[in-house]
DNA sequence: CGGCCCCTCCGCCAAACGACGGAGGCGGGG
DNA sequence: CCCCGCCTCCGTCGTTTGGCGGAGGGGCCG
């Protein structure tokens, strides 16, 4: 079995390579950081399987998953991503992905999605997910709403809480009781599928690019 | 009183401002987010203070105050910065700071600590500072040791931490019970002048450069 | 009008966190 | 040899977090 990763952060990379090699030995796992390279690796030989981060540098998921099928590729594709917000998953699977693994899976839990894919079903994460499993068209979607499932309000409760204030002084700054920060944090982090306040803080470093601005537009 | 307010994060600088504009209006503001900037405007009119991050982006602490002085800037110069261990400040008070301001301070403890350097003391945080208060001569310093006041295993405690981890996970991970990473946590937080593990995981993303590469030298 | 989503808030409860103080071992340096 | 710094751990205590379920109001849309 043959298995090429996609994901700009070479880091992630190497570590889920080392450990599928530990893990999967039954895989040949090649990388690419970017589309271009992915598409050569594409091109020299033939693989069972796409591992695909959602967020690519220089593309976004959806557009990577079209330019990957134009070129040819038949592979399934299998979304990695850090947000785990259903309208994410939906739209990956509209997109055509034959899975959708969560960054935050344990290494157990990626190979037996990885194993469920290769066996030809489609893995999701817990939750089921109405549309079609099969490759879809590509419906007409809306918004640019990629970092945004997040209403505007989770935003803004997502912001103060990644720079370390408690839900008391949130609470206070955006003249709403604690317990309603609450609400808003637990929605956060189902949608970025992180379990904590520090874990959300990470993802913001790392994924939530325009996060950290000053947002007067 | 005029006071000229040195630091790369424009969001922090204008913050700062408009605060000072209410707090303290009989200061006078002007606000640059590089040394260059800095020196300009040091030229153009003359500042009764200098308020400096210690972290700028394109310079060191050290190193910007040397070249302030160079520049023939005689006003105080009071040190800002996010972390705030002993080190730190010893090496700003050795290369002639006349006060040392934990960012973390409210607005009113930052106000009556520019009072207080605007009225000719020192100011420092809590704990007293051995060294002499005046202008000192630059003392040869020897290690290069930055971000790492903190030791080995802090370091470790605190990489893991800033992904997220909870304290469970990172004994497991280095092979320790929980309490002791509650222990090296504590000192993680002391030394960065931080309060929470969210906070210092902020820190990590904006001003740990290092921190969150693979440490395979 | 009837859903649906968003925002707001409540209570309860378990878990995690963080401060504080104390303690033993170990190694290096004066 | 003794001191000091670092690592290791303990217990306790109060605070914070986060999950769960529930609830009401407002706005938008079919």
């Amino acid at each position: 079995m043959h298995v090429l990763m996609v994901d700009d952060h070479p880091s992630f990379l190497d570590g889920l390579k080392l450990l599928l090699g530990v893990m999967a030995p039954e895989l040949g796992v090649e990388t690419a950081t970017n589309l271009g390279e992915a598409s050569r690796k594409l091109q020299q030989s033939n693989f069972d399987l796409v591992l695909l981060d959602w967020h690519l540098v220089d593309i976004d998921g959806d557009q990577a998953m079209e330019q990957l099928r134009e070129q040819g590729c038949s592979a399934p594709i299998v979304v990695l991503s850090g947000e785990t917000n259903t309208r994410l998953i939906h739209r990956a699977i509209e997109m055509g992905a034959a899975g959708f693994i969560p960054k935050r899976y344990t290494s157990e839990m990626m190979v037996s999605a990885l194993d469920q894919v290769l066996a030809g079903r489609v893995f999701l994460p817990t939750e089921d997910v109405p549309s079609s499993p099969a490759r879809a068209t590509p419906a007409p979607f809306d918004e640019d709403q990629r970092l945004s499932a997040l209403t505007p309000r989770q935003i803004a409760v997502y912001r103060a809480a990644a720079r370390g204030l408690p839900n008391k002084l949130i609470a206070r700054e955006l003249g709403v009781e604690p317990s309603t920060v609450k609400s808003h944090l637990s929605a956060v982090y189902a949608a970025l599928g992180v379990r904590n306040r520090t874990e959300a803080a990470y993802q913001a470093s790392r994924e939530g690019t325009q996060l950290f601005q000053p947002l007067r537009k």
